[in-house]
This record gives structure tokens, C-alpha cells and sequence, in this order.
DNA sequence: CTAGCTAAGTCCGGAATCTGGACCCACCCT
DNA sequence: AGGGTGGGTCCAGATTCCGGACTTAGCTAG
């Protein structure tokens, strides 16, 4: 007679990252959010300028509206149009779409150098690093280490 | 007689952030890498945390070892077995993942707050942000323009 | 008035991917 | 001999993706 006795091992990690991934983990979504942070705020252009297939670009954004990321504004009646904008909490996704880009500067690419390039308020070139906020220095990996692991 | 005299509108932007996510741009990918960030280099226990298919897995980390961003590292022979480890380019993909986390932690916690906290080695809670690296400022949305945009 | 254009989608059918579960192989331990 | 582990592969059905055609409503040029 068997018992199953043996706690049945860990499950996937309850984790902020993989509750982001399940709203922007995937290419069109973030390329969508790209375009609105670059001033792009309607459908035909966003599918224009990240090459997604209309249909794929649209169930995207209703994802993105549905989970309070974009909003889907009325900018013209007769006829009547959309256009997306960022929520607060859509803005606080710039740093995911930051980090993202500078690893592609230094990864991808090729001799001609990066595609695009920012420039910041301060007139230089824009370089984002991540810092912690509480002592300033840079968050290099090794130096964290979890606290609490729910 | 028609001519086709219109130049054909904007192709999808050259850019790295569409590169980066040609390669990390989904759920399972990212959440490997995260692992790997945390420590497990080993196939099964990545299925196990992640709750990835073992197929897509397996297909993700072929990918993710292709581009240089995984090492996969026999640690043992009789029974050859491998593991997989971060390169420096996978290294380099740590804010990326610190600022999905930090995304979650702030717009997907619960009351309970985040299940996992990190702590820096200043001691302080890890709260990691975005600084330009010229002059030490937050990166803000709104204060930075594209310059080049080839 | 008619043709053609734009914006914001929807509809379609075939192709590609994802998924959960079963299976495999080599080795170890009991 | 039986069971467990680790790192996968194989499968078949379900889902999603994709490109292209179509839709609707108004605008504009001839």
C-alpha cells in the first residue's frame, strides 16, 4: 500500500518576473509599448514601424489596455478614431524598455553602431545604468542577495 | 495609367530593442535566464521552477546558449551531465531582469508584497533605478530625445 | 457623383509553435 | 531487481501566428 508521502517538489517560483512576463513577455507587446514611448500612438503606424501582423498587434493591445498599461483614447469622432497613450503605470515600464535597448547596443550591434541613440537632459549621450537607490552604487550581480523567498 | 510613385512608408524600425527581443523576447527565455541569475544551471530544476514545458525549455536554452548569452558546462562525466552557466552577455542581462522584477513588485504584488526581496550589499533593501551615467540623474521619461535615428 | 484614400480593426485558412505527458538512456543506490 | 535522477526527445492535439483580403465610415480630388 502506497502513501504518497513525499512533499511534491517546489513549484514554479511565485516571482515579479514571471508576473510581468505573463502581461509584456512577448516581442509585439513590448515593441507596442516601444512605439507609444517614441510618440506612436496609432494602430496602423505601431504596426507599420514593429512589422507585427494587425491582428497580433491588436489582441496585444487589448492586453495591454485590459491590464491598465496603455489607454485607449478617442481622439476624433466622425470618424471615429483611437489612439493609445501611456498610464502611469505604462511609464513605469521605460527602464524595462531601456535596459532592454542598451543590451542590444553592446550585444547586436554591428559596426555601424547602435540604430538609435538617446541623448538626456543633460546634453550627453545616454548611457542608463542601474543604481541602488539607497547607497548610490551600481547593482552589479553577486552583490544581492534574497531576503525573503515566499 | 498608374505609376507607383508613392515611397513606400516606413519600414519597421531597425532598433535594438526589437534585436534584444528576437532573442529574450519571451516568458520562458527570460525566466531560464532568470534561474540562472539565481543560481540553478541544472534542466530539470529550471523546468521545475519556471513551470516551462521541457520541450520549450530545452528549445530555449539551444537558443539562448546560440546567441552567447549560456554556457552549457559538463560538470559531470559517468553520467554525462551538463549545466548551464551566465557569459559576460548574459551577465549584462541582469537589469533587464531587475527592471521586470521591479515593474512586478510595484504594479502585480499583492498585499503579501513581493515574494521575493533582495537585498543589496549596502544592506539596504534593493530598490535598483536607472541613472544617466554622465550626470548621475534618474532617468525620467520626457527628458531624453533620439539624436541619431538611422 | 465616383474613385480612391485613411484609420482601425476583423476575418480567414494554412503554417508554425506550444503543451502535457510518455518515453529513453545511462548511471547510481538499496 | 527495482526505483530514482538528470537531461533530454517524441508525440499528437490545441493554440497561436501569420499575411493578406476585407470592412466600415468618413474625407478628398477630379
Amino acid at each position: 500500500m502506497l502513501v504518497a508521502m513525499v512533499a511534491v517538489s517546489a513549484q514554479p517560483r511565485e516571482c515579479s518576473v514571471a508576473r510581468t512576463l505573463e502581461i509584456v513577455g512577448e516581442k509585439w507587446a513590448l515593441l507596442a509599448v516601444r512605439e507609444v514611448f517614441l510618440g506612436n500612438g496609432r494602430f496602423d503606424e505601431m504596426v507599420r514601424r514593429t512589422g507585427a501582423p494587425r491582428d497580433t498587434m491588436a489582441a496585444r493591445l487589448r492586453v495591454l489596455v485590459g491590464s491598465g498599461i496603455l489607454e485607449r483614447r478617442q481622439y476624433s469622432a466622425h470618424p471615429v478614431r483611437f489612439e493609445y497613450h501611456l498610464t502611469d503605470a505604462g511609464r513605469d515600464l521605460y527602464p524595462v524598455i531601456l535596459t532592454l535597448m542598451r543590451w542590444g547596443d553592446r550585444h547586436l550591434a554591428g559596426p555601424a553602431g547602435p540604430p538609435l541613440e538617446l541623448e538626456h537632459r543633460c546634453g550627453h549621450p545616454l548611457s542608463a545604468q542601474l543604481v541602488c537607490e539607497a547607497c548610490g552604487d551600481p547593482v552589479v550581480i553577486g552583490e544581492t542577495r534574497a531576503v525573503r523567498n515566499r
